[in-house]
DNA sequence: TAGTGGTCTAGACCACATA
DNA sequence: ATGTGGTCTAGACCACTAG
């Protein structure tokens, strides 16, 4: 009689799923608060502590940020401060270090098999193609390639990558309203190519990390699959299990 | 007057840090059932709530277990649900395969600067020093150095490890009551020398990921040192952002 | 001073496992 | 039937921010 499913959702997880739901419809921009528990509760006629373990569920996936005495924000990819949530390189010395990024090319394509598969299109259907490359300190440290629905992307072009300052994905969201929630991860360790090789000024077989990443928007839809190769020599990636 | 440290510890913190202490001492064992939210509240003189939320901030670190109507358990690596915590590679085609450890010297030495700096030891400080082998479905794909404090792990050898069936982590509980709660690695590309592809039977200069690896047990203490070189066309390493 | 999130409590009731 | 964790509510009070 009953599934693998639970046999009902219980009331947080549907106030969970309403909070999403007007973010995912753009009720609250980035960087902005939402309304207060109390308000919440009344708008959805439910106690304010069962609005709070939303909102705490909320806050632990990153989706939102809690500032004590000040309100709820909806998390934002145009802050420093979470600039480093999807960027796990880290330099062998010192900080996290700044780096630039120089798009070499943004074409039209269609997209392959894999790409269909992985961002859950059908093969054929438009994609955008970005190829850029990635410096630490003026030292180009990362290649990589980024494919992107055409359909969501509508608009994108080497002219805007240029312009805009910051992480690619606060460019999503600045832009397309797309916002980058979670991603996963392939890690393999391959040797450079001779085009590799050249962008990176490594010899050819140089042992490179190989990052394969899908990165996910609200309630878990792809949007996002690139293919990074790193030199790693200089800076290592950081992960922590647990 | 006021560092960066919080002003106060809220209660549920405090109850949060007992239930450690208790784990750490011993008071419950991995696998067995701490007492119910109810009595704890009585021991501690708090209220059910509040010890509710200490116990769900540690089940959130995988320290403990929540089963509905059942009880609240200590996480133990005993179980295979908790198997791939800590193991990240996974195969290319179908689910996570088996694995078999042979451990090739398990010898005593002294602490580098290094290691002694990661494990927290004086250099020169007693280790243990275990090379293994790690194989999926009879084909070797990691070779690694682990590196154990001496005091910690008195009485570890290769007749132990050899007899342990399970993970190395289960054989650290069950032997040693050590329960590690997380760890962080660094990962690099790099080239296998002649030793490592020779015991992967792969040719020199062969990339593979290189794992650092310094995990803990309560309380953040490292107890665990290890260096892996994997393989990476069989296998990848799955990461989860976000 | 007012408004927000954060903590703590107490009690009622639901879902699940076991006997 | 009983005991466990899981949900939901209501209210009081604390800590932080801003005007």
């Amino acid at each position: 009689m009953r599934g693998a499913a639970p046999t009902y959702l219980p009331l947080y997880r549907q106030i969970k799923d309403l909070i999403v739901r007007g973010l995912d419809g753009g009720a609250w921009k980035p960087g902005q608060a939402i309304p207060s528990e109390f308000e919440l509760a009344e708008r959805f006629r439910v106690s304010q502590g069962t609005v709070r373990k939303a909102v705490d569920a909320l806050a632990a996936e990153n989706v939102l940020v809690r500032r004590q005495g000040k309100g709820t924000y909806v998390a934002t990819h145009g802050e420093a401060r979470q600039q480093f949530r999807f960027l796990r390189l880290t330099p062998n010395e010192g900080a996290p270090a700044q780096y630039e990024s120089r798009a070499s090319e943004c074409r039209r394509a269609r997209a392959s098999v894999e790409a269909a598969r992985l961002l859950d299109l059908k093969p054929g259907d438009g994609v955008i193609v970005i190829r850029r490359v990635l410096a630490f300190g003026g030292t180009p440290a990362v290649v990589e390639d980024i494919t992107l629905p055409a359909a969501t992307f509508k608009g994108l072009s080497a002219a805007k990558l240029a312009a805009h300052r910051g992480s690619i994905y606060h460019l999503y969201e600045a832009e397309f309203g797309i916002q980058m929630i979670r991603a996963d991860e392939k890690l393999r360790a391959v040797a450079a190519d001779a085009a590799t090789a050249a962008a990176l000024g490594l010899a050819r077989g140089t042992p490179l990390l190989s990052v394969e990443r899908v990165a996910f928007t609200y309630g878990d839809r792809p949007v996002e699959y690139r293919h990074g190769l790193c030199r790693t020599d200089t800076h290592y990636y950081r992960n922590r299990l647990g």
